[in-house]
DNA sequence: ACAATATTGTTATGCAACATAGCAGTCAAT
DNA sequence: ATTGACTGCTATGTTGCATAACAATATTGT
């Protein structure tokens, strides 16, 4: 990789045409534009779903990590989801005053809660998922079952090696 | 239908085994998870890129609205990029004092502000989108060339009825 | 053994993106 | 001629997310 990428230069008056063009070329391939259209246009949808039980998506990607695997610290819960541990006290005060999960103090770690689901928690979960799939198969009606495994395949690919860098 | 077989009654008590299979099951077609992170971790990136030359990417999305079509007005571009004209005000008057666009009111309709952009404004934007591409080519790495233009196709299909729903 | 460092859960606080409400000026329509 | 709609703009509120700091506990290095 040059730093210094070596070109004709044209540099000193721009050209309008090229740069035009340029512009052009590159517009069409851009994919982030799209990614984040499609991201927020999603993310609206799933909160209005959500609503209706009184929840947001991180609320509910926070239930169904301890639902997933139960004995999940807060502090492991923050890393899988990439949210800090500040704001997570208060989402789980909320999951908890509804009796959706309980606190167990680890015995050979105090500074550990380990995080169990309650059966109403399991039930939650498992609703809240179906309001947010039924937000899915409306969103993603214009896609085949072969197309949706294949985008959700090429979006994890994405962010795959976010973990795998600094995280 | 027949109350007498003797099958376990699950209505009453939520039964957690088959609830944790539709977890799982939901879980896994999931696509707005994926979708959310990987547009966050583009979205990141993408800021980091355009810092070099002190713009956002919503700051390079307005300037390319114009210099993709001249004369648009600032209502245009909301309408577009799906921003509230309160917003964009600050956005424009930065891309304006830095020389990147002019004003030129309409003569037919004293309430429109046709904006131009000038040489550097081109310039700057095929600088920007550089930048920004210059990361997706990073981000992207895994896709093939054939895999990013159909993960393009897929996102813009589902945002595609944004516009036609109520837009 | 013990000092230095790291981790957890938590509070307090700042910030930046975004939405809402309202304005005066202009246009369109019946 | 009044009513309604649109533009560009100011002011203001909400909110998601980040930073900084803390006490308690655990781990590491020497």
């Amino acid at each position: 990789m040059d730093e210094t990428t070596s070109r004709p230069k044209r540099a000193l008056v721009p050209d309008t045409k090229a740069a035009l063009e340029d512009i052009r070329q590159t517009l069409s391939q851009l994919v982030g534009y799209h990614l984040r259209r499609a991201s927020v246009y999603d993310m609206n949808g799933a909160v209005a779903a959500l609503e209706a039980v009184d929840a947001r998506p991180i609320t509910m990607s926070v239930l169904v990590s301890i639902v997933e695997q139960p004995g999940r610290t807060s502090a492991d819960i923050c890393r899988i989801l990439a949210i800090k541990r500040a704001n997570i006290v208060g989402l789980l005060q909320a999951l908890e005053s509804r009796g959706l999960f309980t606190r167990r103090d680890d015995p050979a770690d105090q500074r550990l809660q380990r995080l169990y689901p309650t059966p109403e928690g399991i039930e939650a979960a498992r609703h809240w998922l179906s309001l947010v799939q039924a937000h899915e198969d409306r969103i993603l009606a214009r896609l085949s079952a072969g197309e949706r495994a294949e985008l959700r395949r090429l979006l994890a690919l994405v962010w795959a090696d976010e973990r795998t860098e600094d995280g």
